[in-house]
Formats: C-alpha cells, sequence, structure tokens
DNA sequence: TATTTCTTTGCATGTTTGTGCCTCCTTGTT
DNA sequence: AACAAGGAGGCACAAACATGCAAAGAAATA
C-alpha cells in the first residue's frame, strides 16, 4: 500500500470515527507505529488532523457522540431534505431508518404533518416529540450505536407485522450496477426487509456517495421509487432514469 | 479513552451540570481521583472550567435564581443517582424505564459498565451510546411522548421473551399502603409486566412523590427490593422496612 | 542494464507522557 | 480541637514518542 493512499485512509478513519489511536491504525493498516506516529505527525502539519498522545483527533467541531453530530448543520443535507419533503403528506404511513440526512428531514419535516412513522432509530423517534399529530411505532431490537438503529431478529420480526406507504431509507454507499450496499451485513437485511414492506420507497444520497460501494448489498437501484440528490451529470440522471426511479436533482 | 476526549466530556458535563464532584468524575469516567485532579486543575489554568474544593463550578454567567432551583433539583436527583449506583455491578442484566431520575442515572454509570441493559424509553438507549461495554436492547412499542417510553401490546408481548436481574423503575406516585400509581393505565401495566420478569427491584423517589397516590395501581410497594430516597423520617421509614425493603435515605 | 540517489520503512535506543499509588499536608466540618 | 475528606508532590511503571540508522525499494541517470 502506497504511503498516500495510506494517509487518505487514515483521513477517512480520522473522519468517519472522529479519533483514532495510533496502535490501532498500525494493526488495521498493517504497518509499524513508527510509521503512523510519522504520518499523523506529517497530516498534522498539514493541518488535516489534530494530533494528540496516543493517537489523532478530526479538526473542527470537537465532536464524539451521534446526539452533537447531529448538531453539525449541514446545508447540502437540509437542501435534500427540501427536496424530500414534497413527497411527504399528511396521513401517510412512513418508514424512516437511521442516518444523519434522515434525522435532518424529521427535523424539517412540518409540526402541523399527520400520520405516521415507523422507525428503528431512537434519534428519529426522539426528534418527532414535538410533533402532536404524529404517532411514533418504535421497532425494538438491539441498539447498533455505531449508527444508532435497533438491529436483529426482533427487528426483523416486528417487521413482519407492519407495512408503509413510504420508506425514507439512509444510503451509505450506491452504485447504478452494483446497487445499494453498505459495510454492517444486520443492516443490509433490516433495510431489505424495509423496502420489501413499504408501497414506495425514497432515498437522499450526498454526492460522496454516489458510485461508490461496499460488502453487502441492501437490494438493487430499481427498487427505489424516488432518488434525491445533489446536481448530477444528464448522463448518470439518464442512468437512473432508465430502471424507473424518478432522480430529483436541482 | 484519550486524555483529550476525557477532557472534553468533563467540560461537557461541567457545562451541563453547572458543577462535578471529582469522586464522581472519577466514577462516571473511570479514571483515578488523582487524574480528575490533574484534568480539573488543567482545564483550571486553561480557564475553561472553575476549580474549588473537592470539584469544579462552571464558569461565566453567575447563576440566576431560577436556574438555581433547577440546579438543587437535579443535585438530589444526582444524589439518589449515586447511592443506586451501589448496587449495579458488572455482567448484570438491567431492566430501565423512562423518567429524569433515571436518566440521570445513565447519565452517571461509570464508562467502563459492563452488561446489558434493557430499555423502552429512546432517550435512555441514547445515552448509553458511548457505554461500549453495555449492550442495549430497546423494547419497541408505540411512543409515548409524554414520558418518552415505549407502551403498547408490542412492548407488552417483547417483554415476556426477556428476564432481568435488577429493574431500575421510574416511579410517579408511592404510598406506603395504596403502593405504587401512575396516571396513565397504559404505563402501569408495562411496569408491572417488568416489576414480573425481573428477581429486584429497585426505585429512586424524590420527597415530592412520597405519599401521593394517582389513578392507576402499578403494584404494592412491597414489590420493590430497594428504595431510595432522600432523608426521611423514621417512623416513614420503618414503615416501608416492615415490608421488606431495604431503604436507603442518607 | 547498471549505478546512483532519494524515499520509505522497521528496528533499536533513550526520552517523555500519562496514570495510579503513596505519603504528607491542607481544608472544611463537626 | 479533632477528624475526615480533599489535595499536592514524589515515585514507579508502562505506554507512547523522537531519533538515528540500516535495509529495502523506487526513481532517476548514465
Amino acid at each position: 500500500m502506497l504511503k498516500q493512499e495510506r494517509q487518505q485512509t487514515i483521513i477517512d478513519i480520522v473522519n468517519e470515527e472522529h479519533k483514532v489511536i495510533a496502535s490501532d491504525l498500525s494493526r488495521r493498516l498493517s504497518v509499524s507505529e513508527d510509521t503512523i506516529r510519522r504520518d499523523l505527525k506529517e497530516l498534522d502539519s498539514q493541518g488535516v488532523i489534530k494530533r494528540v498522545h496516543s493517537g489523532a483527533l478530526r479538526k473542527g467541531p470537537p465532536v464524539q457522540d451521534f446526539s452533537t453530530r447531529q448538531e453539525i448543520f449541514n446545508e447540502t443535507k437540509s437542501n435534500l431534505a427540501n427536496k424530500a419533503l414534497h413527497y411527504i403528506e399528511d396521513d401517510m404511513v412512513l418508514l424512516i431508518d437511521g442516518g444523519t440526512t434522515n434525522l435532518q428531514l424529521v427535523h424539517q419535516l412540518p409540526l402541523s404533518l399527520k400520520g405516521t412513522v415507523i422507525t428503528n432509530s431512537p434519534p428519529i423517534a426522539m426528534a418527532l416529540s414535538n410533533h402532536t399529530d404524529v404517532e411514533v411505532i418504535m421497532i425494538g431490537g438491539t441498539l447498533f450505536k455505531q449508527s444508532m438503529v435497533n438491529l436483529g431478529i426482533d427487528t426483523y420480526e416486528a417487521l413482519n407485522t407492519m407495512r408503509a406507504d413510504l420508506y425514507i431509507m439512509g444510503i451509505y454507499n450506491i452504485d447504478p450496477e452494483i446497487g445499494i450496499s453498505i459495510p454492517r451485513s444486520s443492516e443490509a437485511l433490516i433495510k431489505r426487509k424495509m423496502a420489501s414492506i413499504s408501497t414506495e420507497v425514497l432515498a437522499m444520497v450526498t454526492n460522496d456517495k454516489l458510485d461508490t460501494v461496499s460488502n453487502h448489498i441492501v437490494c438493487p437501484t430499481d427498487h427505489l421509487t424516488y432518488l434525491i440528490t445533489e446536481n448530477v451529470h444528464a448522463d448518470i440522471k439518464r442512468l437512473y432514469e432508465k430502471q424507473g426511479i424518478t432522480i430529483i436533482d436541482q
């Protein structure tokens, strides 16, 4: 693995996990701790990360847990959410899973909205505490803390007894040919199930997730009804529209 | 846990709770008091907090009357929680329902705690997001927003398949003769069920809830194993002890 | 291709940092 | 005044670190 490649990986890991421990990186990247230390030192002097004893921290807002992570207002996500709002109407049964983009959407739901929201994500449920006319149904399970959703057999079985008009799916990776994928198989299973019990499926994706792939396939992209993106090239747009997906990009 | 991370956590706690006790922080963050003292000293010299004997205070605007009252309230709950911590050990299966006192307790659980927490309250689940060695099992249901707990038939049925070593019950009303009661029958049902699947039951009550009653009975007081209170008169204490309850009031 | 030069990496070395424990001192409370 | 709780400073140890050096590759040049 090239040095530059490795350092980029380190940056990605720091951004994703908000902190890294040098010895940990050494094992994950299969190089000596000395090399990692040299990398961290270099990245720190470039100002990309903040070096601390025994590891490094992400620069910028000192965030650590999920609840504070949501506070970072992201204009892109907010714009996506605004577009998605057009597809949400009163008296729908919505199924919403985890992810910061979905959470942003829930925050932007009008307080006057009437309907039902089914979710396996505690933060989503809490964000709806002021929506007096929305009935919130939580699906239980084992809490997966990294993405703050309930997963497992209990979650799966609970979904067996439900249905929804619109599933708002949180996306990690999407590729027009490979489909929608995610790094954790347990999440893939639940998302697939959720899609199968919903009449329509809507997904919001930021550009950095377009045309990326990871280990576990959720479903092909043509399971989506609506795909909401930032501006994309016309040919990419066509690629999705050919599959019958309504793509909203402006 | 990284030093910087820990110090940031301390800052967050100080800002949240306006005052901290060194020995409490030691437990919550699972490091020695010496380390905490060093942290506080450092943060004080940075001017982020104000170091005082036995702990630290939040810097900034002097406390107003209203928030002072709020603080005293919190302090009571925090004290109750500290006493309750003695009954919680590694590798237990805890069942924790809703309520601000229970939430306070969860915030004060040591980060190093190992075990399982079953809960029907999304805020409780979220408060455990940093406890890496605690498996959180959420019980689903219909979210009752007023007290932020999941209730209903799904909740009841999920509880049928579980058991716990210790149930930490949130209390609204308690009277030595009438028993434990609550204004909502749906909550009473779930609490009763929770008590029935747990080996021991612990409850924390502030004085304003002692000797009060409301419509729906959860169970008689003798279903409690431990009752943690503020200081109470000896005769009230005897009243409970006569029922075989361990009462902790100091 | 062969040779030189430069970069990257891992290892060995002493050094520094972070933490817990201990002892003795200080502070606050009866 | 007596006593407990909290704190300061020193010690010890392990983990993390910087530095120098040599081997192994790359890249460049002849």
